[in-house]
DNA sequence: CGACACATGTAACACGTTACATGATTTG
DNA sequence: CAAATCATGTAACGTGTTACATGTGTCG
C-alpha cells in the first residue's frame, strides 16, 4: 500500500525509468522491502492510467539515451499527490495489524496457561532477534561512513531501518510484559498475590 | 493477511457461524480491525476450498437451531494449521512497512531542512495521538473491570489494544528523534557543532 | 408497523506476490 | 563466446476493501 506513493516520491525528485526506481526504492528502504521488478511496471501503468505520471518525451533526453530506458516523470497532479502524501501525517490512521499483535490478541482468550505460554514464546523469539540486530548494528558501525564512497545514502537508510527495527522490537517486548500482567490480573481479579504464575482457572 | 488465521483460531475454540466469527473477531481486536461482513464468508469459502474448515452437520445441532445460522468447524488439517500459526513465532519475519516508516525513509534523502521538517511534523502528530490515547486509557480505567458483567473479555482486549498502540507510539517517537540525529550527522559529517540538537552518536 | 440487529451472501476492485518470458549491454 | 547485469514486461493468484442485495427475527 505504499509502493504507489513511494514511486511518486522518487519521481518527484527527478524523472527515472522503471529499473532505476526499483533499485532506488530498495536502496532507501534498506533491506526492508524487496521490490519485485514486475510490480514496478504494473504500478507505473496504474499511475499513468490515473494521470499521475507520464513518459518523458524523447526530445528531452539528449545524449546517448538507451532505447530501452523509458524515463517517467510526474504530472502536475502527480506532484500534488506526492507532496500531499508526505504531508498527510494527520490522517495516518491505519491501525497496526502485525502478526504478533493478532496472535496475542486471539490467544488472550484461551486457557490462561496456554496464553501465557504463547506470550512467553514470543518474548524469547523477539529477544533473540533484538540481540542479533544489536550485534549487526555494532558490526556495521554507527559512525559516519567508512572509506566506502558509495555508502553515502545507502548506509544512512540502513541505519534508519535498523533503528526502527530495534525500537519496535523493544516496544513489542514491553508490550508482551504488559500482556502477561493483564492476563494474570484478569484471571485473578479478586485474589491478592499469586506467588508465581498461578493456574487459577 | 491474518483474517484467515484469525478465523481458524476462533473456530479452534468452538464451531461458530459467520456472523458470530465476525463479532468475536472484532471483540478481540478491540477497535483495531473492523471486519467487513462479506469478507468473513468469502474467507470461509476459501478455507473450505482448502479443506481447513467444513460445515457442521445439522444432526449435531439439536435444539432450536435457526435455519439461517450455518456453523462451521475445523477439519483435522484446520486444527493443525491453527496451532501451527500460533506456534510459528520463529518465522515471524515480515518486516514492518507502515506508512510512517516509508515516509521517513523516502523523505530522508531530500534537502536536510525538508527532511527534518517532515520528521518534526510527524513527531507532533504522534505526540498528540499519544496524549489522546493516554487520556482515553485513564478514562476507561486500568483496574479489573467495573460492575459491568459483559466486560469480561471485551475490555481485556481493549486494554491490550490500547497498550500496544501506546508502546508503539512511544517507540516511533523515539525513532523520530534518532532520525533527526542521524540526518544531521549525515549532512554534517566532519563539522563540529551545528548549534542545536546534537546527535550523540 | 417500523426500526434495528441478526445473518448470509455477490460483484467489482486495488494491491502485492510469484513466476515466467524476452531481449540488450557489459564484462570476464 | 558465455555469463551476469540491465531493462521491460505479462499472467495468474491471494487477499483485503467497498458497496450492494436480500431476507428474518425481535422489540418498541
Amino acid at each position: 500500500m505504499a509502493v504507489k506513493e513511494g514511486l511518486l516520491v522518487l519521481l518527484a525528485e527527478q524523472p527515472r525509468h522503471g529499473y532505476e526506481l526499483k533499485t532506488e526504492f530498495e536502496r532507501r528502504t534498506g533491506t526492508l522491502w524487496q521490490l519485485n521488478t514486475g510490480q514496478v511496471y504494473t504500478t507505473l501503468e496504474r499511475l499513468q492510467r490515473d494521470g499521475l505520471v507520464e513518459m518523458a518525451p524523447a526530445t528531452e533526453a539528449p545524449p546517448s539515451t538507451d532505447e530501452r530506458r523509458r524515463p517517467y516523470r510526474l504530472t502536475a497532479a502527480g506532484q500534488e499527490a506526492a507532496q500531499a502524501w508526505l504531508d498527510a501525517r494527520a490522517a495516518d490512521d491505519a491501525p497496526p495489524r502485525d502478526e504478533l499483535i493478532m496472535k496475542i490478541l486471539l490467544a488472550a482468550h484461551v486457557e490462561l496457561d496456554d496464553a501465557l505460554h504463547v506470550v512467553d514464546a514470543h518474548r524469547h523469539t523477539l529477544l533473540a532477534r533484538l540481540q542479533q540486530l544489536r550485534r549487526r548494528q555494532r558490526a556495521n558501525g554507527t559512525g559516519t561512513e567508512g572509506p566506502d564512497g558509495d555508502s553515502d545514502g545507502a548506509s544512512l537508510a540502513q541505519h534508519l531501518c535498523d533503528d526502527v527495527l530495534v525500537v519496535r522490537l523493544e516496544a513489542d517486548l514491553r508490550w508482551l510484559d504488559l500482556c502477561a500482567d493483564r492476563l494474570q490480573a484478569h484471571h485473578a481479579p479478586t485474589k491478592s498475590k499469586p506467588t508465581k504464575t498461578r493456574g487459577t482457572s
